[in-house]
DNA sequence: CTTAATGCAAAGGCTTTGCAGAGAC
DNA sequence: GTCTCTGCAAAGCCTTTGCATTAAG
């Protein structure tokens, strides 16, 4: 499905790029979200992690995930009550979020054009914007 | 600060429109909601519930704000993970959400204009686009 | 060797649930 | 009298924290 393909030293590579050190548990974690292109939460990174042999604790998740989020490496998704999303397309994009299955996908940016923003509040700087697309499965009636 | 001001009437006449039961209790947490037209997590609405004297529990602050929801009288802000704030305000309008405050404020929708959305995908339908623009306080360099 | 990362388990928020008692109609 | 709402406490996610152990440079 997924075209790309990273290998471990594309991944070790993309870790010293954002000056994180290398550990087999940081280049695991990187590797499932980069497999993929998918958006993971901290339990199916965990899940994924465990499933493959290797051993991560969740301690160790959560601290990974955190630190590739606050050197840029992925980003967090807020769209779901009670649990964040890890993307690892840091371009700019926005998401659908069924909330039915609570399922995100992509939504490319570069067709979707947001006008009319008003200026920012003084004081502070612009972080981000998202746009989150909210759907429903269209079932029973 | 609010030009608005609802009366209990006001807030009865509101719940009977959606075909909720009026009680006490749901007609106190509506009008902390109404009376600022603010944002309040959970915890706000159960915090200034009881500080009014009167008392509220916790479950009922939640059965109420989400039966509240349900109904459309109120709708939820996902911005802030592991917090969702309860927004009076259900016309179309976006958000300011300052990561470093927690603090959510209210952009007008009129001015703003969202073009290029693809369309939905199969099986789907459209329950609400959500637009959050995130910002940092400027300080400290 | 010295510093940083990992793992385990416990603790911490926020939210939901189960069920008895109180209130609404 | 019957049905619904409320309150209390316990339980459930998801996430963070503290600290001893292990790995990295």
């Amino acid at each position: 499905m997924t075209p790309l393909s990273y290998t471990d030293a594309d991944i070790v590579a993309l870790l010293g790029t954002h000056g994180i050190q290398v550990t087999s548990q940081r280049v695991l974690i990187a590797q499932l979200l980069f497999q993929g292109m998918t958006h993971l939460s901290a339990d199916d990174v965990h899940r994924l992690a465990n499933a493959g042999g290797q051993q991560v604790s969740k301690a160790t998740v959560y601290n990974t995930l955190g630190l590739l989020t606050e050197k840029g490496v992925i980003r967090q998704v807020i769209a779901d009550p009670g649990r964040v999303f890890y993307d690892p397309n840091t371009k700019p994009h926005h998401h659908f979020f069924d909330v039915d299955t609570g399922k995100l996908s992509d939504i490319d940016a570069s067709g979707v054009e947001i006008n009319g923003l008003p200026s920012l509040p003084t004081g502070t700087r612009l972080e981000g914007v998202d746009v989150i697309v909210r759907l429903r499965s269209t079932k029973h009636s």
